[in-house]
DNA sequence: ACTATATTTGTAATCGATTACATAAATCGT
DNA sequence: ACGATTTATGTAATCGATTACAAATATAGT
């Protein structure tokens, strides 16, 4: 009864697209619920910073696989909440380095806490068969994209 | 060395996001290669009129789950292509009825001919595994979203 | 050392789609 | 039959993120 299923390879697209936005939509939800003072995406940022203590924003955007200004606003937001600082690198001054602030550190704990929680409700969603054939699916994409491959096809079809 | 795969059920939201997103764009790209006088949007759109002679607006938008000002959208720009028309409903004045054109009857056959490699191109990227795979997680999340699964697990640890 | 190129950051314009709002018409309950 | 509610379409405002553009700084090649 679920037409886009029924095309099957021709509305895959549009059902991980379905997906993908009810899971972003949700995820807001989630973050109201649970009266999180911050926004879904900062999470990775919180975690990668934890990790790396420092990172310009280029950095940061390469490692989250977002564009850079969609960090840069990301990081304003979060300056503006107090939960990161910049300087200008004094070895590249077109840097800025970004880390936590202490307030940052203070609240992790209990952000981890809820973040666990979500963790829980997203692994009852995805299962390890899923996460092994999304990096399948990762993998075929990186090795070669669909216009290429599309390129491929119509090639192959002129011969 | 891929940060956000690193984090397992952390990342795997934004993992499907990057996957959808650069799914949508490279089919943009694809229809720019092959010179298709339509977006990719409109695809699903022909096919289900195709199927279903006459649908109202709020019929494709169901079938297809797009919000309906999104189909509203698509068929405005359908309609300046000359490809669907819209009448008033005669039993429900409420309705627009919208149909396939003489045109695109007269041009499907050769959209379907792109149409097919492009299909081709997706089932070399997306195999039968993925596929069953995500249909468990869109049965997962129609029984219950996100957001009903936190607050779930939020119960439970508080008992 | 100097010019061309690449990198980093920042801002503006754009995009595709959604939610919120408005209006008209049909349906339901009494 | 009529008022209240639901449904269908349409428009405006908003949203999150991207691409395009701009400016400053660093790097590389000669």
């Amino acid at each position: 009864m679920d037409y886009l299923k029924s095309l099957y390879l021709i509305g895959v697209t549009a059902r991980i697209k379905r997906v993908s936005d009810t899971l972003m939509h949700d995820a807001r939800r989630v973050y109201e619920y649970l009266d999180l003072p911050i926004e879904p995406n900062w999470h990775l940022v919180f975690l990668l910073l934890k990790k790396e203590k420092q990172l310009s924003v280029t950095e940061i955007s390469k490692a989250l696989k977002f564009s850079h200004p969609a960090i840069i606003n990301i990081i304003k937001k979060m300056k503006a909440s107090g939960y990161v600082t910049s300087t200008t690198d004094p070895e590249d001054s077109r840097k800025q380095i970004v880390l936590l602030t202490g307030k940052a550190h203070k609240e992790l704990p209990n952000l981890e806490a809820e973040w666990d929680k979500i963790k829980i409700a997203v692994g009852a969603i995805f299962h390890s068969e899923f996460l092994e054939q999304l990096v399948k699916v990762e993998e075929k994409i990186t090795e070669s994209d669909l216009l290429e491959r599309v390129i491929e096809v119509k090639t192959k079809s002129n011969e």
